[in-house]
DNA sequence: TATGAATGAGTGTTCATTCAT
DNA sequence: TATGAATGAACACTCATTCAT
């Protein structure tokens, strides 16, 4: 006898569909650090031994890769399966289906732009205006941030249509990051016209869209790209002279 | 989930007429000025008689609604053909595939961009420098058309994976308003660590971004955020007090 | 272009999935008669014309096929569409799924034993016992409503197990008929050990299970074996002599 | 629903041992005397030490567990599995497949109504026609193995379908029970409309039945039930008076 | 003897596209 | 010009069974 069906109503092993948490560490599972603490969510509750954990991390590097190319709308579990180099039953052993991958891959990468988010904040010793190497240091691990999950940051967008899960996920994480950038702007320093939430937002808007336009255009961000943004937001921004 | 998508892989049946080529005018077809208020592009060389028209106008407006409420992706020619109460052969009679309908309404909505285009470099009488008001006037605009074309505009990025075609139109669009605006901001005004390109597709980036963003927060782009879009590019690029 | 994805929580097509309730009458979609007035609910809430309800006839029927042959568990929507000599995608018009199907024709056989219990009910002239003759003929049709709807028959057991709506359906008609023959017997006429609640459903059993078990054993139900079996039930409930 | 099921198809795979034949005795392995208090049937020829018991042992209970909660068809190797608190490799250690399972359990409940058969052949002293405590005795005894083993009576159907030699056991047990009723009626009794044999497969139709039918209007045979039928079957075949 | 991991054939279902009327 | 019906390629997903430890 081979494959079986379904017949029942719906799964019965314990890869408790959808439910993967993403405040639940991937890390807790693989074991391997992904920055320096790692976050995702997988779908199975299986405690994953070190052969299994190697498994789940191809199959996470191999949906990047395949994301990567394709996109995520156009990538077949299959593509991610082959590029693994793993089988189709492995892979839904390790995430409930294609959707769960990616809640995987965006919450370690929502668990990145945290990261970042702490820096930011952490960063400019309490109540000084940054100076432009402050601007332009964060600007630069942003666009580390984006370069190294463009796949999932190029479509942001499109994935948020997918899983209302993620939507939350992606919301909050830009809006965490919005608001941190708006309390460095200040009041004060704001001049009358600017509404820090609003620009805070709108720097974000610029540096995500810039990286994914630029990537469009065949040209890479490159140091003197990365100055330009500084410069802008620095004077747009702090240089109230 | 069951059966799936194939995006990528291309047809495999004889598409009628895949050509639909975005150089070729939709006005010839409609009879509907291209450049002022042009629209959509059929399948078929068919000259369209008034109820055609009137057809296929209702049609891409069904598309619009369809892809607003579910994305490209996720709408299916019945869910277009359901709200334009019409039928599923009618669709084809229209469009040879979904994707010549998506060309259409891009091809619609690039036009429209072409006038802020002109706008922008025909307004700011020539050689001078442009004030917060020739500023503000064209972001201005800029928020119109996006929250006009929310639909598109919103899914650009994932639009561009579909068809190489429209990869181009797109390219194209953008490439053209950075250009524009960098051409505003001139050498000596930029600064010595500005390159003006990039901090035209800066600006753009943040436009386009900032009303994704805000849509996506649940706040609409208000006067305040315009107005502090407009004074930070200003700052940004032509305030060098 | 071909296939394509679902990407989206679930389905969009007016298919109702699940739906099609029981009390709904075929025979409005079909227009063919079964029986007399036949019953049962296809999936869809479209109207079909001749040619539609040709179709799913073809369908339907093709699927009692399938069942007798092979059961319906190991019956593939495959087969049955390979029967109607139509194509997949067909099938999925007028059945959001195999169990729908299924339903459909359940609905349809229970709309012909409740045929049989309204002649139970009206026959016997008010007040008298049934005799030997009345109970043959109810015994008889019986059979023949066995005979025809063997395929469903035989495995009422398993398919209650597949959909709490036919659970439901069955119990009903179960229920039902049990009750009228209950009403039969009579308090009096009974005896002191008899409950005429169980002996009713135990009329019900001998003859369902009788007519199994004899396909079972390959023999056929004959003349004889329904004299026996009136016999036996008319001594059994009616013979007080 | 996805995936599906093959149930019909023959395996693909070569099985490491598909045998597994009823003829062998199960007490071969077990040790467990069969006749009186059988064991199942476990794949290959190993003999059994008292661990290899004691796992087999939980896996056929957990089967039966498991095939009463959702059914031959609905369970999967993983809910035997999960039930008996073992592992997937483990199961493969004592049975052959899912079909092996099965085998053995019914080969268990098989062993158990030849019990009965004995009992009845037996019992009545020769040549006396039974007496209504004579009924009762044997129908009680049936129901008490129906309960026993409602999980597989339930579905004596549809199992039937699943494997050759099962039908041929089942068959087998019918076959022989409905033989020795016929004997009990006797020719001269029975009446002239009445056909022994047929008469003997309607009350083991009937007892079968019924028990199903009562558990589905979930109600259980109570002693009442019991009674019912004795009184019944009794009138029925020997009540000549 | 026990176990977690891997495998992949087999099936249900979707939906773009074509066809006949 | 319009429409309902038909088609079938393409995927996602399940689960029995085998394997390596």
């Amino acid at each position: 006898m081979t494959a079986a069906p379904v017949e029942t109503k719906k799964p019965v092993r314990p890869t408790a569909d959808g439910t993967g948490s993403f405040t639940e560490s991937i890390a807790d599972r693989t074991g391997l650090p992904f920055g320096e603490d790692a976050v995702g969510a997988p779908a199975s509750r299986r405690v994953l031994r070190s052969q299994g954990k190697r498994t789940m991390r191809k199959l996470l590097d191999a949906a990047m890769v395949a994301f990567d190319q394709r996109g995520y709308h156009a990538t077949r579990v299959n593509d991610v399966v082959e590029i693994a180099k793993t089988s189709h039953g492995t892979f839904y052993l390790y995430f409930s289906n294609k959707e769960d991958l990616l809640r995987a891959l965006v919450t370690e990468a929502a668990s990145e732009a945290q990261h970042l988010y702490d820096t930011l904040t952490a960063a400019p010793e309490q109540g000084g205006t940054p100076d432009w190497d402050d601007v332009r240091g964060w600007i630069s691990a942003y666009s580390t941030l984006w370069v190294r999950n463009a796949p999932l940051f190029r479509s942001w967008t499109d994935l948020a249509t997918i899983d209302p899960e993620l939507i939350e996920v992606i919301r909050q994480t830009f809006t965490v990051m919005a608001e941190a950038l708006a309390q460095q702007i200040g009041p004060e320093a704001s001049g009358h016209i600017i509404d820090p939430q609003a620009a805070g937002l709108a720097v974000l808007a610029m540096l995500d869209r810039f990286h994914y336009l630029r990537e469009f255009a065949g040209q890479p961000v490159d140091e003197i790209a990365i100055d330009t943004m500084t410069t802008m937001v620095y004077r747009a921004l702090f240089n109230d002279a």
